[in-house]
DNA sequence: CGTCAGTTTGACCTAGTTCAAGGCCAGTGG
DNA sequence: CCACTGGCCTTGAACTAGGTCAAACTGACG
């Protein structure tokens, strides 16, 4: 077993387990995956809108994110991916981009080709089943999305990310107490909920000075889990994630 | 081939025609599957968030949309659907219903136990991969539903939704020309667009008196198509619309 | 003919945008 | 060791897209 507690896949079969329950040899099946690692620099595309992969990708390390380009220049991203998501399973089966997937910052990425999961899918439905789940985990993180931007104030919406986002990691084991790793810059933040930057900032402040957060270096922490959670309108449900309890055995 | 054309389940077996191919044997599958069907007047709900269904449902005529509703009473709308989708196909695998699925107008509603789905995607994997994808499908204009609100001016928002309508309606044959079915009100229309009713009707003026639409007594007329894909930023690669020459086979 | 749901209009208001300028690092190179 | 970038964050002031409220209008239907 200690081989694959340090697999480098093992953020992958962390991510698997905080949404489903893994046998032993699913595990080691998913383990076995043939994939091409690859550290890439911060702030650049790894497929773009319109290309047709072959293979998808499986974050280690770091931070990546969605988005589209508008012919105007505008840029909207619907969501941010950490260590063992991987976040464009679905080109699995829409042969054609409709978005781009980049680092946020200096990352680590690991490739699984298109084939490899095919066939894994065919040896194992339950795996299959999982990973559809996952893409359907995905579509439900983006109905939450659209409501965050269609009806939620600036403060409200940032608030709600804060929660999402933390949420997410504290399930993959990627906090540390009321911390996270949150590198994200102002003007992300704002392409990803439809703000301006300068207005971001502003809601930022005022997140700040009521004592929900403190986002400095990088680090995001949660100094009033509730009120944050009030505030963004936050109800986890949504991410589907299984009780702590059952995640933990 | 006659008793298959007059089936009530053939307006799904066209939908996955717009997106798919679907050999005989498969048509004759899908068809075949156990469902009951029941007409429901307008604006109710069929199933609610919380809910764990064990069916889903399928559209056969009329119109349904999803919904989640906030703490505040602010609705966001998220999808509109008509015959021949599967809007919870996603209940089959996400046990607990995360948002509201109702009927905006009187429709025929077919439920489908998902335990019968799960046999047919057992035993023809083609068809469970067809599923898959029509998920996926769902997640990719969530995507670009999450651009439309966060994006996009008014007009423009409106515009594009116009046209994803009009396209998909026309993938499964329900427009007639160039016009289509859309019997929904101005405030459903703000819900789903994150915008106020009123604002709603002026910005619809707007599109009125510069010629691209019409739209009066649930009838949505398409009068300048080019215009108003520009107006909207529409592309519909996102659709993963199979070639009309090839669903027309 | 009254009622009810939906649309339209007007007037006023505000959340959020835009533009433009400073401030604050951390990293680089001399 | 210091000056010089170049990101990023912060601030201020002016502006506008869109929201809110409230009333009038339209048409369908019993």
């Amino acid at each position: 077993v200690e081989h694959l507690l340090s697999h480098i896949l093992q953020p992958l079969v962390r991510q698997l387990e905080s949404v489903a329950h893994l046998s032993d040899e699913e595990k080691e099946a998913v383990l076995s995956l043939p994939v091409f690692v690859r550290r890439m620099r911060g702030d650049n595309d790894i497929v773009r809108d319109g290309d047709r992969p072959s293979q998808c990708c499986i974050v280690l390390e770091g931070v990546l994110y969605r988005y589209k380009l508008l012919e105007n220049g505008k840029r909207q991203i619907f969501s941010f991916h950490v260590a063992g998501d991987i976040p464009d399973l679905q080109s699995l089966f829409l042969t054609e981009m409709d978005h781009n997937l980049a680092t946020v910052v200096s990352s680590m990425v690991a490739f699984l080709p298109h084939d490899a999961v095919r066939e894994l899918n065919r040896k194992h439905s339950r795996i299959a089943e999982i990973f559809w789940r996952n893409t359907l985990i995905d579509a439900a993180i983006f109905r939450e999305w659209i409501v965050n931007v269609g009806r939620r104030s600036a403060y409200e919406r940032i608030a709600h990310l804060f929660c999402e986002v933390f949420t997410k990691m504290q399930a993959v084991g990627l906090c540390d107490g009321n911390s996270c790793a949150f590198p994200i810059t102002q003007t992300v933040l704002g392409d990803a909920l439809g703000l301006s930057t300068v207005h971001v900032n502003r809601s930022l402040q005022k997140l700040r000075a009521e004592g929900l957060i403190t986002l400095a270096g990088g680090i995001l922490t949660i100094d009033n889990w509730e009120r944050l959670k009030e505030a963004g309108g936050f109800t986890p449900a949504y991410l589907n994630l299984r009780p702590p309890s059952m995640a933990a055995e």
